[in-house]
DNA sequence: GAGATATGGTACAAGTGCGTTCCGTATTTT
DNA sequence: AAAATACGGAACGCACTTGTACCATATCTC
């Protein structure tokens, strides 16, 4: 597929994706040569491997979409129910916080891009699938719109991150937060 | 307090700061030039009202900061338990949804400021207040950190503004399915 | 209505980031 | 070891944003 590409350039790329990520979200306006300087390259070599900004960024949002994917694949064997697939996505993706977080802003650093949008709606599909099976299995409250509980899922991971940031909880201490205010809410039961 | 402004000045900081909420929340890049157009007066009126860029996104800040608290305000004598208020909270305060996403993205626009940390955390504490005390009354549970509590409500109104863009869902709908979410979660009862 | 003041427009200076080109050097590949 | 290729650094042009200065005009205050 991919032409094979010489070890300098894959160890580059790796940098500038990384450095990329941290650096965009501490500031969205951090400058290319921020952002070459702080992955340890040049910044000619950054243009060599991203033509352009938008390129750049683009690259970023599907290495971190690949990643969720990677860490999510087990999910599926694994999950005993609809509500246990949910408590296993927040146990094994609330570690990935900064992909989250570069994907929540990514609207304000670059217009829309095919690419991202496709794999993003092919990612919420299958959420949509758990969420109506959950319904049908009595397992989620029927009464609440889809949309919603999906918003609600993402939205828990921006919580999440806020917590692990604010207050130094663990990824899985806020796992098990986020689950819990996801299923039961807050009330004394 | 405040030396009585002239009336055309009192309308060129209204338009600012409007057009400003409006632009940078979909923009953060935007150009003073932009909020200028956008706001339907002179650039060079911009800066006499505003020195610097700094300045015009702290008054902004400050701005939301006020109409949150306006809003907010009958609360206290109107609820009549602690999840009551934030019943209300999410009732009265939702359709602020421009107001919360402007703070929620302020770190990303300028560099921290006293004024704007001082007021943001007599809200906190103002919160803080109320999950202990309905801890304390028994209908929050105890075994959730209160600055969890006080995340997952941050985080409902960022959720219920995704439902709000994405879904065409009003405030007051999203503010009934926030409240059902906080308190009792998505699961079957 | 007269004086005060805010406004819009233009022009200007300084700074900054983007993207390109060129070249000598270092590292892979074969 | 030789050829191929990726690298860092420096320099350049370009476009754009910020912030300032000036001036004639419109609007407000009293």
């Amino acid at each position: 597929m991919t032409p094979q590409l010489d070890a300098r350039a894959r160890r580059s790329q790796r940098a500038l994706l990384k450095a990329g990520l941290e650096l965009l979200n501490t500031n969205p306006e951090a400058t290319l040569s921020d952002i070459a300087i702080h992955a340890g390259v040049g910044r000619t070599t950054l243009y060599r491997q991203y033509e352009t900004r938008e390129k750049l960024i683009t690259a970023i949002a599907i290495d971190c979409l690949e990643t969720i994917d990677e860490v999510t694949a087990p999910i599926e064997k694994q999950a005993k129910s609809a509500l246990d697939a949910i408590r296993l996505l927040f146990e094994l993706a609330m570690p990935l916080t900064q992909e989250f977080q570069f994907l929540m802003n990514l609207d304000q650093l670059v217009e829309d891009n095919p690419e991202i949008i496709e794999i993003n709606e092919k990612q919420k599909k299958e959420m949509i699938e758990v969420i109506e099976y959950g319904k049908k299995k009595g397992e989620i409250n029927k009464s609440l719109p889809t949309t919603w509980v999906i918003n609600l899922i993402e939205g828990l991971f921006y919580i999440g991150w806020l917590q692990q940031k604010q207050e130094n909880f663990s990824p899985q201490e806020v796992a098990k937060l986020a689950f819990t205010s996801f299923s039961k809410g807050v009330s004394t039961h």
